[in-house]
DNA sequence: CCCCCCCC
């Protein structure tokens, strides 16, 4: 019975610079096996052996096709049909890279007893190596995750590789046109077809190794983006030529690993741009346009600090322009915070600086794509755009319309979840680990019932509440009056008040409130403690002033009274304590604010919609 | 080979 598989195709590939064309070979596979690097966006990684009866040769498949390993449509003895692939060699070794196959129906029996073709032809010791001058192009007629069209695309380069064939120089200059997502060190033939998604500034740099400039740009193509770099003469010789939104053919460029910290690309190398670099225009405009990888802002707080991601949001609110002064340069620098929601019904806030933080007005809610932002623990979670950040107003993107979407239908009546910097030293920074949530709103029974704040994890949650009474007698501390914030307790040794932290002597302390008041709602009542900046705001006066008024004898009960009765949304702490060695619950109140009814409402509206009745 | 990106 003659063998299905077509015969000699490994001898073919072995001898030959590219990829056969036109042939779309019937192959066995022997074995299938994962390795241990990642693929370019981080999935899994499949190799092959392919066996066409007489030899067997390494073969990749790319991530697309990943999920026929899964489903074992891809699995040892089964054969396939190569619709499209290339072929590349790695240090003498070749690779077939597959970027398309079809399965071949069959018994399941291993055909022939192939052998390793390397071996064999090392141990004949000739070289076969084809010396065409032609330059065939890879083998695909079909749609490959989105690279329809690339056998037409690649031909009608004209470019760098008919100028390379026009030198005479024999072998072509260029690789065959690769997805991005199949790009790796291990390869160094090849050419991309990508956009320019965001392109940096010229940087100039200084250090001990000397002078010099770079830029940067991340390019995308249907498969993926990457990150590339030049220094000095690549400066020179794209920076101008490469613009921002455009396409281009890149070839004969070094990839090497990324480094991811200073990057949020997708990739797990990047490009060097190097002199025989070669970057070509290309008028097909069917690259897509920009790739996100949003990640929820209830999620950010499993990112680490100083992460960049992307984000996307409604901006809720906007901050006025202010400015602050850099510690490091002593240059001022435009600010302007915005809030940025989402449908996991979180809030963050997120920092513009410089002409972006002048320029930028949105005074209509739009939804905002964030790309490349920066991860803060200011407050619990914050973000900051910085000059390699993108944002899209309002992009035509399937999340920005669903996020529209949900906003409009009932996102604006929704009570945002807060970070709160608390959450920097709770277990779990997301909140979501085991204690209650900040935002969660409970009654106070509910928090007693519930025992919040009884087991070893810190609880938040928020509860609105009146105030009952609020305690007299020590409502503050002597604390250290050193302008830099020291805010500890001091002592008056008759000389002075003395700060141990500081190790330095104040002729005054400045009096800060540690205030307990008694608050309640329907269901009951509990004391709670507010520090400093709460109990300014509720009691409206400071406590350095509230003391001064006290110690020259002034009536200072009016203030008490005048905030007893005073119905606020609290944002509540409930963490473990002990007092004469029983163990209790300590509520610590983290911030007050004004109630917002109409959010309060809409939760209600929640739980009656909860309702089995 | 850069990689700083600001403040509370």
């Amino acid at each position: 019975m003659a063998s299905p598989l077509t015969a000699g195709f490994c001898e073919l590939v072995f001898n030959s610079a590219e990829a056969p064309e036109g042939v779309e070979p019937i192959l066995q596979i022997l074995s299938v096996k994962k390795i241990n690097a990642p693929g370019a966006s981080g999935q899994d990684r499949y190799r092959l052996i392919l066996s066409d009866g007489k030899h067997f040769i390494q073969a990749m498949i790319a991530t697309q096709l990943n999920p026929m390993v899964e489903s074992k449509e891809i699995d040892k003895n089964v054969l396939i049909k190569l619709t499209g692939y290339v072929t590349n060699a790695v240090q003498g070794r070749k690779l077939v890279i597959i970027l398309q196959l079809e399965t071949v129906p069959w018994n399941g029996e291993k055909i022939g007893n192939p052998t390793n073709l390397e071996q064999a032809q090392n141990a004949g010791g000739a070289s076969n190596q084809s010396t065409s001058a032609a330059a065939p192009a890879p083998v695909v007629k079909q749609e490959v995750g989105g690279f329809q069209a690339r056998q037409q695309s690649n031909a009608g380069r004209g470019g760098a590789q008919a100028r390379a064939a026009a030198g005479g120089r024999g072998k072509q200059e260029v690789g065959p046109l690769y997805p991005i997502e199949g790009l790796s060190p291990y390869q160094n033939k090849w050419t991309i077809k990508a956009r320019v998604t965001q392109k940096s500034d010229i940087k100039h740099y200084s250090n001990q190794r000397g002078e010099g400039k770079l830029f940067s740009v991340t390019f995308m193509d249907e498969t993926g983006e990457i990150r590339a770099t030049g220094f000095n003469e690549a400066v020179d010789n794209f920076y101008n030529l490469l613009e921002e939104g455009k396409v281009f053919f890149i070839s004969r460029a070094r990839i090497n690993i990324a480094k991811k910290q200073f990057s949020n690309v997708n990739n797990e190398y990047e490009i060097m741009f190097e002199n025989q670099t070669e970057i070509e225009p290309c008028d097909d405009d069917s690259v897509p346009q920009v790739k996100f990888n949003f990640k929820g802002i209830d999620d950010l707080g499993n990112t680490q600090k100083d992460e960049l991601c992307d984000v996307i949001g409604i901006v809720k609110e906007v901050g006025e322009l202010g400015s602050v002064t850099s510690k490091a340069t002593n240059k001022p620098f435009a600010k302007r915070d915005i809030q940025l929601v989402d449908s996991s019904g979180h809030s963050v806030r997120l920092t513009l600086w410089g002409k972006q933080a002048e320029t930028f007005q949105a005074d209509d809610q739009p939804v905002i794509a964030f790309k490349g932002v920066k991860v803060g623990d200011f407050g619990g979670r914050s973000l900051s755009m910085f000059s390699s950040a993108t944002m899209s107003v309002n992009p035509d993107i399937p999340e920005a319309h669903a996020l529209r979407g949900w906003f409009d239908a009932e996102g604006r009546n929704t009570q945002f979840q807060q970070y709160t910097s608390a959450m920097n030293n709770a277990a779990g920074a997301s909140g979501a680990a085991g204690g209650v949530k900040p935002s969660e709103i409970k009654t106070i029974g509910e928090a007693k019932d519930e025992g919040l704040g009884m087991s070893e994890k810190t609880d938040y949650f928020t509860t609105t509440a009146t105030i009952a009474f609020i305690k007299q007698e020590t409502f503050s501390y002597p604390a250290c009056a050193n302008p830099e914030g020291c805010n500890k307790k001091v002592v008056d040794d008759g000389s002075g008040w003395l700060c141990e932290k500081c190790d330095k002597k104040w002729d005054a302390p400045i009096h800060r409130y540690i205030l307990s008041l008694n608050v309640m709602d329907h269901t009951g009542s509990f004391w709670i403690t507010l520090f400093n900046d709460q109990a300014e705001q509720v009691l409206e006066v400071s406590a350095n002033e509230l003391m001064r008024l006290k110690d020259e004898g002034s009536d200072i009960n009016s203030y008490f009274q005048k905030a007893t009765g005073k119905t606020l949304t609290l944002q509540m702490m409930a963490k473990q304590d002990s007092f004469n060695d029983q163990p209790r619950v300590r509520y610590t109140c983290r911030k007050a604010n004004v109630p917002d009814y109409r959010a309060d409402s809409a939760h209600l509206i929640n739980l009656i919609n909860q309702m089995n009745v």
